[in-house]
DNA sequence: CGGAATTTGTTCGTATGTATA
DNA sequence: GTATACATACGAACAAATTCC
């Protein structure tokens, strides 16, 4: 039998920890200085371990920040993420009113809208700072829905409670949730390279009648959020 | 004809191909992983190799930081040193106005300034941090020769320029330069420890008649520099 | 907003055990 | 037996990102 070598111990016996559930999903394992008192290792070695775990893609790693579970993607993340929930932790994140304009619709969003192509609509963009990542959102608001918006006063609301400002009450929410390829803009904003995997989500705003009142577009770097899923 | 072990092998490759200018004098060397990847050899192996380099002084290691091509000292760094040209490297570092005052010349500075003990002289000292060394610069101005300077405005000027804002003309550069070791403040200000070698360094600035209008004095850490030569 | 503290990232320094020619 | 080569392991210094106060 061949003996294991210490890095390859450590690992295992972490990657034992991970998969009983001893450190919980998504949150964080102790930070390389208590691992190397737990296993009595030097931090090369800790390292070493931790680099298998990271090929296996059970545990993430943030500069400046320590060590985390990579937990699969489950309802309550795409529930966190399409912005229905928000985690605690999340909503603290530091938010910036990039831009907005009146724009006419144009046939994309007239399409998607069921409004016609000359009709105004306010097009916002967000982009929303937390700790774990950095999330794109625009905002698409016809302008016939939402007579009476003020454009100030949208930094302090939530994308949920801004729909339910118009004039029809939103009562359904269609989502799609797409795995995309950062493009060159959405690698800027998103501080990603170009073709990094980003995540596309498309929140429907629709009324009672299941017309479409909104249209919401959330793009979030899918390497560093903590939604991770296998590419 | 002996075979050649393979670490003898691979400085013998690295060494061609320091002297035949694949890596910049003065600039870094592939690490140790790298080269380890590049030879398929062991860290060992690789250490060996270089081992020789360093013996023959044509490489320099730095803890942290990774292998250097050790440069001859040569014209044009001296050049750099005394501040006459600034690599655009250089050029780059933070420079923070430590403190500036005016005192008496008393007897060492007058001697040097040919000046009166009692004369008035400012006195300034600046630390330039790049990221490869700490230098500190002494600025000493006599009174007389330099009636409206304005210290506020002295962050944004080079020393030549500093000095041409005087009365008389800069119109020859007296230059010394000195290997000592550092002494307890100079030690503390560069970052080194007592007794390890610093390059001193003294400008004088001349007038037309050969007088001495303006005097600097430059320390900079000899071993973290780029100049190499041998202690 | 700036500086100190924390944490991971990178790299060299050193030592030891093992296999092999 | 000795020199060579590889893998492992512990340290230290420096760098960069982030968080905290």
């Amino acid at each position: 039998m061949m003996t294991m070598s210490l890095f390859e111990k450590i690992a295992q016996d972490l990657s034992n920890k991970i998969i009983k559930g001893d450190y919980s999903s998504g949150s964080v394992l102790p930070n390389e200085g208590e691992l190397q008192k737990t296993y009595g290792a030097s931090r090369t070695t800790i390292r070493k371990a931790i680099d298998i775990l990271v090929t296996n893609k059970q545990v993430t790693r943030r500069k400046g920040v320590g060590l985390f579970v990579a937990p699969e993607i489950s309802t309550q993340n795409i529930l966190e993420m399409t912005g229905i929930m928000k985690p605690d932790s999340l909503s603290q994140g530091k938010q910036i009113f990039k831009e907005h304009y009146l724009r006419k619709a144009g046939n994309y969003y007239s399409q998607i809208l069921n409004i016609k192509t000359d009709e105004l609509i306010y097009y916002i963009n967000f982009i929303q700072f937390n700790s774990a990542s950095i999330t794109k959102e625009t905002l698409i608001l016809p302008l016939k829905n939402f007579p009476e918006l003020s454009l100030s006063s949208l930094k302090i609301l939530t994308v949920l409670e801004m729909m339910n400002l118009g004039k029809e009450k939103v009562v359904d929410l269609e989502q799609e949730l797409q795995l995309i390829v950062a493009d060159k803009e959405n690698a800027k904003q998103l501080n990603v390279r170009e073709n990094d995997p980003i995540f596309k989500i498309v929140n429907r705003a629709l009324n009672a009648k299941g017309l479409p009142i909104a249209l919401e577009l959330r793009y979030e770097n899918a390497l560093q959020t903590k939604y991770v899923v296998d590419f």
